[in-house]
DNA sequence: AAGTAATCGAGACGGTACGTCCAGTCTTACA
DNA sequence: TGTAAGACTGGACGTACCGTCTCGATTACTT
């Protein structure tokens, strides 16, 4: 089960073993994103890419493994974008990016399920959160480089900043369903600026 | 803030109609808290509470309203708690009663799901928005009073500063899984407050 | 249950009564036409005839009741045809109505479920016995009628005699679903008037 | 003749499918026998064979293919009995032994639901109409020969004579439901002599 | 003409069976 | 030996009718 993102052909890999998951995971990924995360179903997959249900099985312990497989081999490369100079720059880029990926991206209908199954599978949720934490890990350190550049209070916990920072989004994503304009994104950055102003 | 339980009796009911709705949402409540939001089978219900098949699909159309109907008929009736004179206490109030009923209550485990549910039945989110949008009722007068007061700016976008305030929590619960301490909560307040400052 | 046939409008009796029954027969027969007796349901006659199905069930003790009442209403009032003087016309004149009726006429769907029915339900399968032993007199005045001529000989067991004529046509619509020409009666009852010459 | 029981092993057949349908079709026979057609119902043969209905549906597609199945499963395997040199004698136990099994055989109680069904269902009539041809080879076969001998007249329709011969014991059995002697069947077997000799 | 009683519609109820979908396991046959 | 094919048990789905059962709301008959 690891990660596929790290090397797409692991060395000593059966290569069928190699072909399976592939064909798998893209047949997995294009029932995502025609029928929505509640259309991934094992035997749909099977149908679908001509890989038996046994070798699915085999590979994959549980349906959400699968899609949370299918869903990280969706994500674009993460072309590290450059967000320019200033943190409030930064920060509008990196939550606009998450609020267009939770929105817009193909992989956008996986998420709920995703935090569903997490809730009940230990496993799965450490991959969820492993996963975030890379996602989070620039506006870690933007957020440490103002710090480091006095551009915020030295004694911000870092981590509270970022539920600060992205609980929002989400929180208009999964539970309010309010739209989530550029607008609001800057006004969550502004609000949190002027609170963590040294 | 009228729960469905408010009025047990309803006026022009048939009251073998109301026995059993009200059996049947017991049930499906028992099983909720029992064995999470997918072990809510139809016919688990109509085993479990005597109540036939056929009848359970006559009150309710689909699967979705009746999960969220127990859901919201297994919440506590609001004692409207009074949570003292000053914002910070009200808004504190709040959202560790929030949090706590994210995480602690016993309809806990039945928030994910709804979130994923919600993300294809239409109709089930708009009752989980409508139902959000009551519980966030007594929020959104204590940032109303404040404006009024003077002790927040005039200028202030209720909407988001609800989305500011309520969404770490929900990020911590359903997203990065961090502990949700009402030390967290007092942070997130604290940082509002500074920023919302007039 | 007395004979819808005897009497349209029985004395005593309730017209609401006699309303229900009649529109219950009516919406009977015509589903029995349309759909042929897979489609007389309870359920359906209850809506294609406003009337409820507590009505009916109080009307009609069985399914199988209903259906040969609906059955019987749909016969044509017999014009007591006149098939000539010769007992070879009469004969021929009766098998052709019988084999007509069994497969052109709008009852004729309804045979075989009542041939069912009739042997389970013994109230039923007499009710088919006293309604054919009706339709047959006229063929058993025939046969005794050319016994008395000396047209047949004298010791014809008149039962058996019309087992062997009706039987054939019979084996025909039911068993082996043979086509069921004027040839094919004509053919038998030259067997029978052969064989049974004095 | 050759029923389906007596290639008990087909050779390119999965041992697993044999298996099922074997266990099927006797639990459906049981119940055949038991409770009579209407209570071969796939949910009871599912649970007493324990093969799952799942399954069941896999190898027919309908309910009336099962019932037909099971009601041939249950037909003796024609030890070719030898009826003797004539034509009476021949045709007495030919229809005798069909008397014998239309009322007293364990599947008598089918016959009528069978014909029932196949008065709908095309393809239920069909194997009925099959199984009855190779059920009536023999008696054909003991005309033709009689034909041979000159017995009987050389322009006998035999279609014709199988059907005046059967058709009186299957009235017998279905209609009228008068006794089926002996004595009935010698008295339609020699009318059918006297008006056959040519 | 009013009052009583039969009859009605409406439809809720507990049930049984339907035929379908999918899950997850296990067996067979093929490379 | 691993894979494709697919049969297997099992659980739930949502639907159709069944036959029973309260309910008022009309009727019809009776006084």
């Amino acid at each position: 089960m690891a990660g596929p993102l790290s090397a797409p052909t692991e060395p000593g890999l059966d290569p069928r073993v190699a072909r399976s998951r592939a064909t798998v995971l893209r047949a997995a990924a294009a029932l995502l994103i025609e029928q929505g995360a509640a259309g991934v179903t094992i035997e749909g997959i099977a149908e679908r890419s001509g890989v038996a249900k046994t070798t699915i099985y085999r590979h994959w312990k549980s349906r959400s493994q699968l899609v949370f497989d299918a869903f990280e081999s969706m994500l674009p490369s993460m072309p590290a974008q450059d967000y320019g100079p200033t943190l409030r720059g930064q920060l509008c880029g990196i939550l606009n990016q998450l609020s267009r990926g939770l929105t817009q991206s193909e992989w956008a209908p996986a998420v709920p399920p995703l935090i569903d199954a997490g809730d009940r599978d230990p496993e799965l949720r450490q991959l969820v959160q492993a996963f975030l934490v890379v996602r989070m890990e620039r506006c870690r350190e933007a957020l440490r480089g103002a710090m480091a550049r006095g551009e915020l209070r030295r004694d911000l916990d870092v981590d509270v900043a970022i539920g600060v920072l992205a609980g929002p989004v989400f929180y208009r994503r999964l539970v309010s369903r309010e739209p989530l304009s550029e607008a609001f994104v800057a006004e969550v950055v502004d609000q949190f600026l002027r609170s963590g102003a040294p």
